[in-house]
DNA sequence: TCTTGACTTAAAGATAACTTTAACTTCTAT
DNA sequence: ATAGAAGTTAAAGTTATCTTTAAGTCAAGA
C-alpha cells in the first residue's frame, strides 16, 4: 500500500505541509519518487513518522532527530550509536516526568490556596495561614515558593 | 530586602532581559521603581516570579500567564476564575505526564531493540522477531508504531 | 482530451520567547 | 566630582517549527 503526502499526513493527524517541511530538512531520506516526483509514502515508512513524532514528543530538536534517521540509515555499524541516544533521551524523559510531578504538586497546592480563599472569600487566609495551619503536604511547597 | 534586576535574575537563574521582557510584555505589574526609574523586586515578586515560571513549565504561553497575573491583581472577585485556570493547568500536566509515561515505554522499548540488536549484530533480529518472541511488555507498544 | 483536485518547489510569512544592540541614565564608591 | 558598573528603553535580530503563497505539474475520471 502506498500513500501520497495528504493521505499519510491524514493518517497521522498532521499537515501535509509538516510532511513536506520535514522531508525538505532531510528527516524523511526513506520516502521514494513516482516518475513524476510525487512522493510515495509506503506502511514501513509510517513506522519511521511514528518514531519521529515520538522523539520530538520527548523535546528532541528536529536536527537530533535528522541525525538518528542518518544514523539508521547508514546501517548496522551506528546500532551502539543510535543505543546510546536512545538511552539518553529515555533519561531525559524520566527527568520531564520527575519536573511534571513536581510541578503537579505545586499546583495541587495553588488549588487547595484557591478553594480555601472561594470559601473565606479572600486570598488573605489562606495567604496568611501559618504552616502548621496548611495541610502537611503543601508546606514543603510553600517554602520553595516563597524562597525558603 | 529589594533587588535590581540583575540581583534578581541571578536568583532565579534567568538572564536579566527576560526579566525585562516579561516586564514589558506586562506580566510583572507588581514590580516597582526607584525615584531614576531602576525596577526594585522585592521579597514577595520572588513568589510572583516563582508561579511564573511553574505556569510556564506547565506549557501555558506568556500571555495566558499574563491573564492570571492581572486576576491576580485584581483582586479577590477574580478568586474563582483563577481557581477554574489552575484547575485546567492541573488537569494539563497530568495529561502530559500521562503522555510522556507513553513515551516512555516507546523508548523503553526502542532499548531493548538496539540492545537486541547489539548483541546479534544486526537490527533485523530484533525487527523480524514474531509477535510472541518479543518481551510481552513490548508487543503492544510494538504494534502500534506499526499502525496496528 | 480535458478538467480538476492534489501534487511539486522556492520563498516569504507567522509565532513565541527571548537576546542583542545602541544610546543613554542612574547609583555607588572613592 | 567623577568613574564605572549596572540600570533604562526601543528596536532589531535569533531560533525553531511550521504555514502560506505563487506558479506551475501530475494523475485519474468523464
Amino acid at each position: 500500500m502506498v500513500y501520497t503526502v495528504g493521505e499519510m499526513a491524514k493518517r497521522l493527524g498532521v499537515a501535509p505541509s509538516t510532511l513536506r517541511f520535514y522531508d525538505k530538512e532531510g528527516l524523511l531520506p526513506f520516502v521514494e519518487r513516482s516518475e513524476g516526483g510525487i512522493r510515495l509514502f509506503k506502511d514501513a515508512d509510517f513506522e519511521w513518522l511514528r518514531i519521529i513524532e515520538c522523539l520530538k514528543k520527548t523535546g528532541m530538536p528536529l536536527k537530533d532527530i535528522k541525525e538518528f534517521i542518518m544514523m539508521a540509515m547508514a546501517g548496522d555499524d551506528t546500532i551502539e550509536d543510535r543505543l546510546a541516544l536512545i538511552q539518553k533521551q529515555r533519561e531525559s524523559v524520566e527527568q520531564k516526568i520527575q519536573e511534571l510531578t513536581e510541578i503537579h504538586q505545586v499546583l495541587r497546592f495553588k488549588q487547595w490556596y484557591y478553594e480555601t480563599a472561594k470559601t473565606e472569600g479572600t486570598t488573605s487566609v489562606p495567604r496568611s495561614m501559618a504552616l502548621e495551619e496548611l495541610p502537611e503536604e503543601f508546606r514543603e511547597v510553600r517554602k520553595q515558593l516563597r524562597g525558603e
